[in-house]
DNA sequence: TTGATGAAGTTTTTT
DNA sequence: ACTTCATCAA
């Protein structure tokens, strides 16, 4: 443990002046608002290694973060982990609400009676069924409802966490707000929310308007901004800063201070649906063959109805041998961690270097179990030993991963080694009933398909892993991830619907996510579902969203 | 039966 | 923004 004075940022990395005030605040509640790229996932990091460092999270203390989306959450906790290594991270809590208030849920279930009162096997499903089954929406209120009524739960939760980092925060929602005020108000629990009103997109399922008024209010924290934009190209920043012109006028900087002709925005106009299909595809193989760019550093982005708009894409795509990852599609199995972790070992073990796969394997394996330094050695000779056998295996032709029996002997081997504990600990849902093995044979069916199709097995699974991939998402997945190079496509008012400032900040949110180039697409004519008919583009909100990228050309 | 009119529904996430 | 469905008048 060091003293407060003594700690400086970690890695050696600098903060921008709030953001530095922000990670060593200690007394306050912070409400820190921050436009794309302004480091607020880092902020996060470098506060949690502050707080663990210094002791003002003091052992058996704990820190909870909450986010909204499962990768989000991931992403963070991964960076806490970077920071200040996997013995301090240990004690680093990262959740979306849902799974948050899901253990709420799990763990003081008696307390819910009468009309809500659960079975102890209830299951989450479509419908709410008595004590039997609750739906997604169900969850936080029913959490609220447990620590409104419970002194036992409301205390344990209070002693459990000494900080909580709320991410997001201006997609927090009326129930989920409530949640938090019946947790931590007027406590000595100490909490942090960062967000970006700009970027409140989820509007429509109810997220608040003005929530960083209220809490400021509620809890009366301390009010910071952060400034910087580390992310995108100066004129990419231009075009940003444009819209923040209209959507947020105070926050808006001068064109002046954001000099420079680095970074690329180019509009690609259509006549039809088919037209845009086979050039993004060219470009898009252009960018990975000619240019070098990493294909997971590339994402097409669409405001609704990926499957409908991204169709004829997929078809191009496939037709020049582009690999990418419908996050629609593979949604459910990839963003399972064991279907991750056998994926990431059947490349590692059938490829040459595997980087992504490889560090990730020994951060579960090794890293991640707090080991000391001589069993951590141990651990981490033995899982090398095993990877080069099952390496060799597959070299002499022993085994074939083509093979179904051979793939499951595989897998089970590796879920073997790796330990059933460390498995079950990768998600919260693993210890229930049969729902680990269910994903365990979708992951070994599904690699099956893919490698059994004759292409080598790196190239067959890399649409599944997605470190090689482009990313085909709706805005809304894309939310605080960041590209190289990003293509919204199909900036027309046909996509664009809804409330105005709702689509304005969707919009905002997909331009955001590149760092260096940005395309928007526009076609003058497009397929409908059923093949038939074609609608024009009409003109209003086109000449809007467009309209912000033309003076940056 | 046809055409005209208007209202309602559609999309985006979450164990 | 656009589609689908219900209703009403001719």
């Amino acid at each position: 443990m060091i003293r407060v004075e003594h700690w400086s940022p970690a890695d050696g990395l600098s903060l921008e002046p709030n953001a530095l005030a922000a990670a060593k605040e200690i007394d306050s509640n912070l409400a820190l608002t921050a436009g794309p790229g302004a480091g607020k996932t880092e902020m996060l990091a470098q506060r949690a290694d502050f707080l663990l460092r210094t002791g003002a999270c003091r052992y058996p203390k704990r820190i909870l973060a909450i986010s909204f989306k499962v990768d989000a959450s991931q992403n963070l906790k991964a960076r806490v982990r970077k920071r200040c290594g996997p013995e301090l991270a240990a004690r680093f809590d990262s959740h979306t609400f849902h799974a948050f208030a899901k253990r709420i849920i799990d763990r003081f279930r008696p307390v819910l009676t009468g009309q809500d009162a659960l079975d102890p096997d209830y299951s989450v499903g479509p419908n709410r069924i008595q004590r039997r089954s609750i739906t997604f929406n169900d969850m936080v209120p029913l959490a609220v409802q447990i620590v409104e009524s419970s002194q036992i739960a409301r205390n344990a939760i209070r002693q459990t966490y000494s900080h909580v980092f709320l991410d997001e925060f201006q997609d927090c929602t009326n129930a989920q707000y409530e949640l938090i005020k019946v947790c931590f108000q007027d406590t000595p629990v100490r909490l942090t929310a960062v967000g970006d009103t700009k970027q409140r997109i989820m509007g429509w399922a109810g997220a608040l308007e003005g929530i960083f008024e209220s809490f400021a209010e509620d809890f009366d924290a301390h009010p910071l901004n952060l400034y910087q934009n580390f992310r995108s190209e100066p004129r990419l920043r231009r075009m940003q800063n444009a819209m923040v012109r209209v959507m947020d006028l105070p926050a808006a900087l001068d064109d002046a201070d954001l000099p420079g002709d680095e970074g690329e925005i180019e509009i690609l106009r259509f006549d039809d649906d088919d037209d845009e299909a086979e050039a993004l595809a060219e470009s898009v193989r252009g960018w990975i063959d000619d240019e070098g760019v990493n294909p997971s550093e590339i994402a097409v982005l669409v405001s609704k109805q990926q499957n409908l708009y991204c169709q004829k894409l997929r078809v191009a795509l496939d037709a020049k041998g582009v690999p990418y990852r419908d996050e629609d599609a593979t949604q459910n199995l990839a963003s399972e961690p064991v279907a991750n972790l056998i994926v990431d070992f059947l490349l590692v073990a059938a490829g040459h270097r595997q980087p992504g796969p490889f560090q990730r394997l020994l951060d579960l394996v090794v890293f991640g179990r707090g080991l000391d330094q001589e069993n951590e050695y141990r651990a981490r000779s033995r899982w090398n030993r095993y990877v080069e056998n099952v390496k060799k295996r597959l070299a002499a032709e022993e085994a074939d991963l083509a093979d179904l029996v051979d793939l499951r002997c595989i897998v089970s081997e590796l879920l073997d080694i790796v330990g059933r504990d460390a498995v079950v600990g990768l998600s919260s849902e693993y210890a229930r009933g049969d729902y680990l093995q269910q994903q365990i044979d979708a992951t070994t069916e599904r690699a099956h398909t893919l490698l059994s199709e004759g292409e080598d097995p790196v190239t067959a699974l890399g649409s599944f892993s997605g470190d090689r991939a482009v990313k085909i998402m709706s805005i809304h997945k894309s939310k605080g991830l960041e590209f190289d190079t990003v293509v919204v496509l199909g900036v027309e008012s046909q996509t664009f619907w809804g409330d105005q400032d709702a689509e304005r900040s969707a919009y905002f949110v997909g331009i955001s996510r590149a760092k260096r180039r940005l395309y928007l697409t526009v076609c003058e004519e497009r397929e409908q579902p059923d093949g038939a008919r074609y609608w024009k583009v009409a003109r209003t909100e086109q000449d809007e969203f467009v309209g912000y990228a033309t003076p940056y050309l």
